[in-house]
DNA sequence: AGATAAACATGAACAATGTTCAAGACATTT
DNA sequence: AAATGTCTTGAACATTGTTCATGTTTATCT
């Protein structure tokens, strides 16, 4: 060819761009728009390359959405440092808000997160769950501070719940393709949250808080 | 061919047998596994009866889910049956529970309900958007009768933001493969219900329940 | 009964997409 | 310059959704 000795681009740059472009195809189209052959050509590359730089399809959409774990726990943290000052239920809906504001922000990528993580035939590799599982550990520091978390046993479930929740808020809400709708949604699950710190606090006789089973 | 004369099977009785083999389909290999070709083989019948019976393949799948959508319905109104003179927040609880049971009886059913919500790039057809309302008019009537609820949008809001709590707890909870959980799930969506509940009917200055933006 | 029409079934063929791999191009070292 | 290892290429394969011209069955009419 020509290729006026220009340094080939390294495979680091390429990943870099690669994903780039994922990104992008993911907000053009969603995950179905997410193609070997179309990431290939916008990089200006062959199919196989992109097998070289990314092994499997499956791996190349993880590495889109670890991104998008990445963002979210970036301003989950930010969020707690804005508010470590706070009493913990305020902590914990700066929590909820950052991860209301992210994921309104980050749609489209939040969707093929969502959609990849329903998905039961393929499993995440190791690297891709430690990503979720960090998350998972913030929402747990912040819970372990609400009133009456006993043991460790109780923060796990709290925890898993709450996230549960404001996850499935957000994931129904968002059906609704509206993005304006970030405020309404942002109520919601403040309102949640506020109801089930104030649960925890004071521990009704008909309102046991929840205890593991075994 | 031999073909002895027996009437060839309707085809509303092919659709109920192709039904029933997509939902075991459904069981063995989750969404990926429902394919034209191997419905199919199954129905003793040829790939283009299947486009016949069914349209596009999503339409089957839609149809596979409306079972699920028609099952859950049952359920809950079952148990709203069994509360009705059950004060408002436990019939509330009443309704989650069936929630949590008919999705742990019918995981991978409702595994597929999910994930093809969750697709943007087709939309349901109307007559299963049609399901979709009836459930969740059947949480706003139960959401109706909570204490505080002034107008209708209060309703709405407040329905939307506790379908999309439990369902996000069950959700994220299903992750985890174990189906002995569902006693864990249980009591984390009783918990959160009954938080909700009562923070509104006992509205502090500090809880603001949800009003619409607009 | 025989002819005609409507409904249905068939399966080969097409298109889109993930995936592989033998052959080649490039860079670096000797 | 030769050798060697790394990266790229693109043709080819496998799978799967989808279509459609053709044949077969069933119902209707005379």
């Amino acid at each position: 060819m020509v290729s006026v000795s220009t340094t080939r681009e390294t495979p680091e740059d390429l990943r870099e761009r690669g994903m780039d472009i994922g990104i992008d195809l993911l907000r053009e189209g969603g995950l179905p728009a997410v193609k070997a052959r179309v990431v290939a050509v916008r990089l200006g590359v062959s199919v196989g390359t992109i097998y070289n730089l990314f092994g499997q399809m499956d791996e190349f959409i993880y590495h889109l959405n670890a991104r998008a774990l990445d963002g979210l726990q970036d301003a989950a943290e930010q969020a707690l440092i804005s508010a470590k000052d706070a009493p913990p239920t305020e902590q914990m809906i700066a929590l909820a808000r950052a991860y209301v504001e992210y994921v309104s922000a980050h749609m489209d990528q939040w969707a093929a997160v969502v959609s990849f993580g329903q998905r039961g035939d393929i499993n995440a590799p190791d690297w891709y769950r430690q990503k979720e599982r960090a998350l998972n550990g913030l929402v747990q520091s912040v819970v372990s501070r609400l009133p009456g978390m006993a043991d460790r046993e109780h923060v796990v479930l709290v925890a898993r719940a709450l996230w549960g929740a404001v996850h499935g808020i957000v994931t129904v809400s968002m059906r609704r393709g509206a993005s304006q709708q970030t405020a309404d949604v942002k109520r919601q699950v403040e309102f949640m949250v506020r109801c089930v710190a104030h649960g925890l606090e004071s521990p009704y006789e008909d309102l046991p808080p929840p205890e593991p089973s075994l």
